[in-house]
DNA sequence: TCCATTTGACCGCT
DNA sequence: AGCGGTCAAATGGA
């Protein structure tokens, strides 16, 4: 390391960014009081930049390569860890029904330490053959037991034709066609949007696609430690950046018109 | 027998 | 250390 280097102008920029950000924040405090979904979508803005701009700083001054537990190697070929970070704002609907069209596989299941009801994993069914990289996680509703929260991770890239955010816009049209609840409960009524997020119809095309990538497990922790390139990280990061802040004026507009 | 679901265990992140 | 996300063996249904 060397503390004498002056910031790199990613991290420069990257500064700009936060201050510009904080200033934003300060402006809309009152509208972020009122608008959870806004204040949530503006601390992630907010985190990630600060997450860039450690980043950016990393870029120049050290090597920085990310911590990787060097596990026992049978696991190590067995699981290659792919945690996706929880933070990450993603479209959440609430539903009666978990049918939305498209076939899921579930492949697991988890008692949530601050939620009553389980959450459930769900994948694309078509994971396997297409490599389809759609993920959903369902929760009963706490407030309305007879619907469930779906939190979506990632597009559908199978040619399993209609597409989630479709579905959730044309409420209702998506019936009757595979099941893939172990839930029980079966209601076929409307689909509305959870109160707290906007399900854009693609509001962040890129965010997703990009969380859906293996290295989503790291969050925003890029691989520019050894082989990675710094240019495209830093161009990944100014589109995450877009994409927060897209998303975040979304979030506002919707809520104040 | 095949395929989807269940469930205990593992792993990374905070 | 605790929690959430994922894996994969076990299980059950068609």
């Amino acid at each position: 390391m060397s503390p004498d280097l002056p910031p790199p102008p990613l991290a420069q920029a990257l500064i700009a960014i936060r201050d510009c950000t904080e200033q934003l924040g300060l402006l809309l405090r009152a509208e972020l009081l009122e608008n959870s979904a806004a204040k949530c979508a503006f601390d992630e803005l907010v985190r990630s930049v600060s997450c860039s701009l450690s980043l950016a700083e990393d870029i120049g001054s050290t090597s920085c390569v990310g911590k990787r537990k060097s596990s026992s190697a049978s696991y190590h070929k067995r699981r290659i860890c792919r945690r996706r970070s929880r933070s990450y704002s993603c479209p959440k609907v609430l539903s009666k029904t978990l049918d939305d069209g498209h076939s899921w596989r579930k492949y697991g299941q988890k008692d949530i330490q601050s939620a009553k009801y389980p959450r459930s994993y769900f994948r694309c069914a078509h994971k396997t053959e297409q490599g389809c990289k759609a993920i959903r996680q369902v929760q009963v509703s706490e407030e309305d037991p007879s619907s469930y929260e779906i939190t979506y991770l990632g597009e559908h890239t199978c040619q399993d034709p209609p597409l989630v955010p479709q579905i959730i816009s044309t409420a209702g049209a998506a019936k009757g066609s595979q099941q893939s609840t172990s839930f029980g409960i079966s209601c076929s009524e409307d689909i509305k949007i959870a109160e707290a997020v906007v399900p854009q119809p693609s509001p962040v095309p890129s965010l997703n696609h990009e969380h859906c990538e293996e290295e989503v497990a790291s969050h925003l922790r890029f691989p520019f430690g050894n082989d990675g390139d710094v240019t495209s990280t830093a161009s990944m990061e100014v589109e995450y950046f877009m994409a927060e802040m897209t998303e975040f004026e979304a979030l506002l507009g919707f809520h104040a018109s």
